[in-house]
RNA sequence: GCGCCCGUAGCUCAGCUGGAUAGAGUACUUGACUACGAAUCAAGUGGUCGGAGGUUCGACUCCUUCCGGGCGCGCCA
């Protein structure tokens, strides 16, 4: 695909120029505007050195290379300051047919990572609260992020650290030994912890005295108390069920849980270990790190009642995660809000000595952002749900497919991949560092860049594939592709593994999702312009082999999104 | 008050480590379905890239400053 086809002309052009080829490649670029070929080489940077005009080298560099033209390029023109190339046609086809034709199931991979583990923190909840629409952002980005890597070659360790420790436990456990009786435990289990969670809460707004009792049930559960205990772990037994339930709608499983409880008997040792690095200071009656900018905030590590902190509780399971389950990489996807937290507990680490500090990455994103409501509180229950708004998009889409395709087969099922396809796609399609303006009438648009878009691109290529008459469309070319639509679809297709390897280094899928759209817009415009089949269904074969092509990029860069590609919709 | 992030077309957003006339969708105006599936395509209208300086052969991209919005700032997680 793309690296190789650039390496290829870097090696090529690197004798013909007398220039390292590395250098060659680094500069390599691709025109935004397709007329100027396939690749460009800006020549700017010799100007100064060679002590001539950028186009005065342009040509000639044009020059020399057309005296003795590599095999892949078909045309090399100067043009101001750039040098421009032309990819073979025939070249490019058969770069697809090794890269994707003859092999499918490695399309776009890489083996950057092989021989390296990255441990992936996301979407972890907070037990007893139900996920809302911020959780499922969190969720869709982290698996997101999880298959890329996966697609440079990494092992991945998808974990759920999983918020199952604190005062609140103290709280619900109380609350349960109150009212229990009042809820049906047996039949909705989640609801009535969650009824009880906002009980709590409301109650205590006028009866202070209950955050006490709270705290008084946290010390049981601290101190070992059966009964509490059996209560706490029944809790996180219904939570996680929950989740899991709510995964699985988007096709997400975590592969290791360690909740914050985990760290408990680590955060004395953690704490040991900085107070003998010398790095604890007292401040306060508190235990702090201060951090080498002056302005940033010290990091916060014993309360002054002896009790530790979140941060603790971070630096010890960022050292379990890194030397004992032996990770290269510690990735964090977690809101903007904890970016000074996260900040604070890489440099306390990188002051302990552990040089994978810089290997530990908060991958922030964008909260979302409410009209009236401000911003969501699980305490009083407002909140977008999770649920919802995946519910939402699945019972619209029935309704559409009910008014355009009336005589699909297994309608359910497929309402579900396109709904819960629509949901993913329209949280993965912008830069996660932005903040998003919730509004329905955004994420049920199924027009345009849109998720369903993609999949109905698909589900167009599988249509022809089926009535192409092939049992097996063609995986090799015949003839030189001539139709100018069909060049330019093939070149967007070779350039999936860059795309994969751009996205994977900024941790950012919507990378992944612009291509998505490129990748459509240039189908539907091949499609409107070429006759594949003819009218009485004759093939033209290149072109069958050209869209199955497409489908199986799709399908891929569709799966490390984690949406299906449904057949028919 | 201090720190970090964001500010591109009416609206929602792309624009990778600075590069060639700033791109999509949506909305609006047109045109294309007895169908290779119109959840689509083609065309048009629409932008002093928040403002002002600076660096550079070249700035939406880097630096300074101001304005607007978001988030955070020692015993919550």
């Amino acid at each position: 695909m793309l690296t190789l086809i650039k390496t290829e002309l870097a090696n090529q052009l690197s004798s013909l120029l007398e220039l390292p080829s590395e250098s060659i490649l680094e500069r390599l670029e691709s025109p935004k505007n397709p007329e100027h070929g396939h690749l460009a080489f800006p020549v700017f940077a010799f100007a100064k050195e060679w002590k001539k005009a950028p186009p005065v080298i342009a040509q000639e560099l044009a020059d020399k290379i057309k005296a003795n033209q590599p095999a892949l390029v078909a045309q090399v023109s100067p043009m101001s300051g750039f040098l421009n190339f032309t990819l073979k046609t025939q070249y490019l086809m058969d770069c697809l047919k090794t890269t994707v034709l003859d092999q499918p199931e490695n399309i776009g991979r890489s083996q950057a990572g092989a021989g390296k583990r990255v441990i992936i923190d996301y979407s972890s909840p907070n037990v007893a609260k139900p996920m809302s629409i911020g959780h499922l952002r969190a969720t869709v980005i982290g698996q997101a992020i999880c298959n890329l890597a996966k697609m440079q070659g990494f092992e991945v360790v998808g974990l759920n650290h999983l918020g199952d420790w604190g005062t609140q436990f103290g709280k619900l456990a109380w609350a349960y030994q109150q009212w229990n009786q009042e809820y049906d435990f047996k039949n909705s289990p989640f609801e009535s912890l969650f009824a009880l969670y906002v009980r709590f809460h409301e109650e205590a707004e006028k009866r202070p005295e209950l955050n006490e009792f709270g705290a008084e049930t946290f010390k049981k559960l601290e101190s070992g108390d059966d009964e509490i205990t059996q209560l706490w772990k029944w809790f996180v037994e219904i939570s996680l069920k929950e989740y899991d339930r709510l995964w699985a709608l988007l096709g997400v499983k975590h592969d290791l849980v360690r909740g914050e409880s985990f760290y408990n008997d680590r955060l004395k040792p953690t704490e040991k270990l900085l107070e003998d690095k010398g790095l604890l200071v007292e401040s306060d009656g508190a235990m702090v790190v201060p951090m080498d900018d002056p302005k940033m905030p010290p990091c916060l590590i014993r309360k002054s009642d002896g009790a530790s902190l979140y941060a603790t509780r971070d630096i010890a399971s960022a050292i379990y995660r890194m030397e004992e389950l032996k990770s290269d990489i510690g990735l964090y996807v977690v809101g903007v809000d904890q970016t000074l937290h996260f900040k604070q507990v890489f440099e306390v680490l990188s002051k302990m000595g552990y040089a994978w500090a810089k290997d530990c990455h908060h991958i922030s994103f964008g909260m979302y952002q409410f009209k009236n409501m401000g911003r969501m509180s699980s305490r009083k229950g407002q909140i977008i749900e999770f649920e919802d708004v995946v519910q939402k998009a699945i019972e619209l889409v029935k309704e559409i497919i009910q008014e355009k395709n009336p005589e699909l087969k297994s309608k359910d099922k497929i309402a579900e991949q396109v709904g819960v396809g629509a949901i993913i796609f329209n949280d993965l399609m912008n830069d996660r560092i932005k903040n998003v303006e919730f509004d329905w009438d955004k994420v049920l648009d199924f027009e345009g860049n849109s998720g369903p878009y993609v999949q109905y691109c698909n589900v167009r290529c599988k249509s022809l594939l089926r009535k192409s008459g092939y049992k097996q469309w063609p995986k090799t070319f015949q003839n030189e592709l001539k139709s100018p639509e069909a060049i330019q679809l093939l070149w967007i297709l070779l350039s999936y593994d860059d795309v994969l390897k751009n996205g994977y280094k900024i941790f950012k899928p919507h990378i992944i999702a612009m291509y998505l759209l490129d990748v459509c817009r240039q189908f539907s415009t091949f499609y409107a312009k070429n006759k594949i089949l003819n009218e009485n269904d004759m093939v033209q074969s290149d072109l069958m082999t050209l869209v199955g092509a497409t489908s199986l990029i799709l399908e891929s860069a569709l799966g490390v999104l984690n949406i299906s590609a449904p057949n028919e919709m």
